[in-house]
DNA sequence: TTTGCTGCAAATAGTTTGCAGAGAC
DNA sequence: GTCTCTGCAAACTATTTGCAGCAAA
C-alpha cells in the first residue's frame, strides 16, 4: 500500500472509531491532506475540490480540516500572513523549508529536537508538547527567475 | 549602558538614517520594543501606551511597528490565531519556548542552526535567509494550576 | 428516525488603508 | 513651508458561526 494510501486510510479509521460520518465532502478533503506533498491552503484544498464538488463550500473545507486536526491527523502550518498550510501525511511536528517568494514548502528530516527539547524541560520546568522548526529561504527555481 | 537602552539608541539611529520623522508615538512603540522581554503582541503595545498616550490608535502602533519591522529592528513570530508577537531586544532568528495556556515566550538560546542552514543549502539548492524554531509546551506556572 | 453534516450568508477579529488635519524638521 | 505622520473610520481577508434543509447510519 503506498504511502499516502496508508495515511487516507488511517484518517478514515479515525473519523470512524471518533463517530464521525463518512460524507463524500470529507472523504474528499481527506484524501487530498492524505496526499498533500505540497502542504496545501484550505484555499487550494477548495479549489481542488471545485471539479468534483462544484457546490461544496469553503466553510465545509475549513469544518473537516478543523475536525481532522483535532484527531492528531494532520499538521498545520500557521503563517503570520493568514495562509495557513497543511500536512496530512506527515502529521507530527518536523522542520520545513519555506520560499519566501514562491511560498514553496518542503519537508525537512532531521532532529536531535527531541535532546533539545528535553534540555528544555530540564532547565525551565516547560512540559514540551511540540515544535516547529522552519527555514525561509528562496528556492532555487525562483533565483533563477529575476521576478519578484 | 543597559542592554535595552542599546538597542533603543539602534532603533532610533535606524530611523534617522532613513529620514523617518521622530515622533514621540514612534519613539514609545521603539521604547517599549526594545524593552520587549515580554514579547508583546501590537495590542499589548497599544495598552501599555495608553496611559502616555490616550489619543493614540492601534493604525499607529501597527504602522510603526511594521515601519521598525521593515528596518530589521524587531523580529516579527507571527501565530496562526493572529496573534503576532514581536522581539526587539534580539531582532534576529532564534528559538522560542512557547506556553500554549497563558502564551507566555521565553528565548531559548542555543545554535548549531547555522550548519544546519549550510546543509540546506547544499542539498536543495535553497538561499537560506531566517529560520523560526518554537517549542510549545505548558510553562511550570500553568503546570501548577488546574485551570484553562 | 435520529443525529450530525452541508451550503449559504452573515458575523468576527486582526490588520490595513484613505483621508483630512497636525506636527516634525 | 513641505512632507510625513497621526487618528479616525471604513475596508479587507481569513476564518468561524447560525440556521434550515439534507444525508449518513
Amino acid at each position: 500500500m503506498a504511502d499516502f494510501e496508508e495515511r487516507f486510510h488511517s484518517i478514515v479509521e479515525k473519523l470512524k472509531e471518533n463517530n464521525h460520518k463518512i460524507t463524500p465532502q470529507r472523504l474528499a478533503v481527506a484524501k487530498i491532506l492524505a496526499l498533500s506533498k505540497g502542504h496545501p491552503s484550505v484555499e487550494e484544498i477548495y479549489e481542488q475540490l471545485q471539479k468534483d464538488f462544484p457546490t461544496m463550500s469553503l466553510a465545509t473545507v475549513y469544518r473537516n480540516v478543523i475536525l481532522i486536526k483535532s484527531l492528531g491527523e494532520v499538521l498545520e502550518l500557521g503563517f503570520p500572513d493568514g495562509r495557513n498550510r497543511y500536512d496530512g501525511n506527515k502529521p507530527y511536528s518536523h522542520p520545513h523549508v519555506v520560499c519566501v517568494r514562491c511560498k514553496k514548502i518542503l519537508d525537512w528530516d532531521f532532529s536531535n529536537l527531541k535532546d533539545m527539547a528535553k534540555r528544555i524541560t530540564d532547565e525551565t520546568g516547560f512540559k514540551i508538547l511540540s515544535h516547529r522548526l522552519d527555514f525561509f529561504g528562496i528556492c532555487q527555481d525562483c533565483l533563477g527567475k529575476n521576478a519578484v
